[in-house]
DNA sequence: CGTTATGTTGACCTCCTTCAAAGGCTGTGG
DNA sequence: CCACAGCCTTTGAAGGAGGTCAACATAACG
């Protein structure tokens, strides 16, 4: 996982004032004179793909805000297996558990090139202590959070494997971030509850039915109205 | 849903200083003297079993805390089932997305008869701000919900139905409240995604294997031990 | 005492898992 | 440049787990 910071525009903090997604992130509600005056130790930092962000159980200093790309939160089962419990995009958070607790409770791994925002627990705290706007934003990230695990259990793990699947693909589909991003079988069965082989078997019955292309470059295109057909049931 | 406040003791609003379970819910961290002069206009509220709190996509005027009792949560599916999201017992919240959005996301039933109280939004909201302790807890609750929102996809969504079942099971037995609580069949198939039949098949055979009794009280206790090697796979 | 809701059980069939093998893609070293 | 290893995907075959539909039992209730 590498710093942003050799970039001189990063000089040892992320400029949240500049930063390209800052409506989105955590500090939208804070004025660039604000930003600029709180001196504030967040560090950009790129994950590239399969980078760890932190594991399950272990000590908790850092939030994390999504700026590009993709995360997945997982925990391990008993058995050996694992569950991938939600995808964080552009906008989310990660980690918000550190702020009322000592450890994480997932562990957090990019599923792209992804860059995330690095901030301290305690910078946190303060802020959400001191500045209103941070702190109802915060309210709002936690109850994405809910709303999120609330969706793996309704679409993501109720039903059929294949309406499950369905739901999967019209949920990354609607990503404005990289549309059409397909993860490899063994994640779609841990984020559908259902095996690899089954994962791979209905997508390529998607792909022989033709809900679903990859083009010329690789990208795959999904029809989002055949695949909303088959989510209903 | 019948108000509690024919009984003298509760004059229009709940007396949240003599409440015998104020350490679990919200209020834990205010003094004596300070719920006594926030006149707060709460409302404690008896649910009898079925009883509906409120209803998915309705306007959210309120957020509840259980004193005591079970609620669940649950979401209506587009093919006509539903899938119960999360159980709540004493000290959880329920409708807590109301401090950041319009309207509820679950539909709140009570599975036993329970004890609640009713706190109007502008209430909380304007505690949230003023009451540092009160600002903790409400944060402490919201995370509660998404843990509980992943134990749900991780123990009660995840492998064999059994599996679900006999951790369904250590958790019910795990309340303080009402120990050994059996819910409806349906119910535990909307809490496990599984059909209301396999849920009957697998009790049953729970039953058999002498890992579930039913003593002379019409309670059922369970072989706690026993489940949890199920549990495990 | 019938009525209704809920729990139980059976039969059948579909879907999913399991185990196994083969194909395809990529990176590496000869 | 080719061969090979390693990983992921795909596919097959077999068995088991769970869904579906239906019948019946049981308990609660007017």
């Amino acid at each position: 996982m590498k710093p942003n910071c050799t970039n001189p525009e990063w000089v040892g903090r992320s400029k949240c004032a500049v930063c390209e997604v800052r409506h989105f992130v955590l500090f939208s509600g804070m004025s660039s004179h604000e930003l600029d005056s709180a001196l504030l130790p967040i560090d950009n930092l790129h994950a590239a793909q399969h980078a760890v962000l932190y594991e399950e159980n272990t000590a908790a200093p850092s939030v994390y805000t999504v700026r590009s790309g993709l995360i997945k939160l997982k925990v391990d089962l008993p058995n050996g297996g694992q569950r991938i419990v939600r995808l964080l995009r552009q906008g989310d958070v990660a980690g918000i558990e550190t702020l009322v607790g000592e450890r994480y409770h997932h562990t957090a791994i990019a599923m792209q090139d992804t860059d995330v925002c690095r901030i301290p627990r305690e910078v946190l705290l303060r802020l959400d202590q001191t500045n209103p706007s941070i702190h109802q934003a915060l309210l709002q990230r936690w109850q994405r959070s809910v709303d999120q695990a609330d969706h793996t259990i309704v679409a993501l793990s109720t039903g059929s494997a294949e309406g499950r699947m369905a739901r999967l693909l019209i949920m990354l589909g609607r990503s404005g971030d990289h549309p059409g991003f397909m993860p490899c079988r063994e994640d779609m069965g841990a984020l559908l509850g259902i095996t690899t082989e089954t994962a791979s078997r209905i997508i390529a019955a998607f792909k022989r039915r033709g809900l679903i292309h990859t083009d010329r470059e690789n990208e795959t295109v999904c029809d989002l109205s055949g695949l909303a057909l088959l989510a209903r049931k």
